[in-house]
DNA sequence: TTGCCATACCTTGAACTGATAGGTATAAAG
DNA sequence: CTTTATACCTATCAGTTCAAGGTATGGCAA
């Protein structure tokens, strides 16, 4: 798979992560509590979910780590790298091509030339 | 699975082909090449996709289809149902939920509290 | 008339995502 | 001292989508 249609809607846990990190740093967990509450639970992603997206995106240089103890609480700060920069516009752009070409068959012309 | 995340994006096909099906009857080769023109080719599904959509649309009883000779070429011509209907508007509520909630996420504040 | 392209239908296989369901450990609260 | 919330993690499963094929007909050009 390479350059065909990237499956649609694919990638919206990793777009979603990014732009909340391009707000400063934030741990897994807070991620997802992040996420819940932003969308008011409409988009609820499990730990099952962020955390393996925290690890590609780190793997792949997008983002960076640091562990910090908080109040006698180990956590791990995750925070955009360059990398994770491009990616973000990458990802937010491709989103907003997709859904601006379904909201436009969407708002077609309600009614067509019979068959 | 059921009632949870609807997976975020799935149906984006399915949503297409009733929406498309709303502007009446077209048959399977015509909505692959109606989705690819009426997005500008930003999302353009193979025939593997769209086949099997109708099918399991027409098994569920979203759509009905009819055998029809045009010019010495048989089409399968399919219709929305009135189940197709309630399906359609269920699917395109979702849609815009979802869509929207991102979006919010994606326009939040550019910068937050430092750590 | 032969070959090719567009039409028109279909299925199979692999790949990828994301969801579910677990599993560990600590601190705070009851 | 037991439960809840925090905080991390992984493995497995299910569901979609994609790519790649396969069949058949009609029209057009060589």
């Amino acid at each position: 798979m390479a350059a065909t249609n990237p499956s649609f809607m694919n990638g919206v846990p990793e777009l979603l992560v990014l732009r909340l990190l391009r707000n400063g740093e934030m741990y897994g967990y807070q991620l997802v509590q992040a996420i819940r509450d932003e969308t008011g639970e409409v988009v609820s992603l499990g730990e099952g979910v962020v955390y393996p997206v925290l690890h590609a995106l780190e793997k792949s240089g997008a983002i960076t780590s640091r562990r910090r103890a908080v109040g006698g609480r180990s956590r791990i700060y995750y925070a955009l790298a360059p990398a994770g920069v491009s990616r973000l516009s990458e990802l937010t752009s491709l989103w907003s091509r997709i859904t601006g070409a379904v909201q436009q068959v969407l708002v077609g012309e309600g009614d067509a030339e019979p068959v």
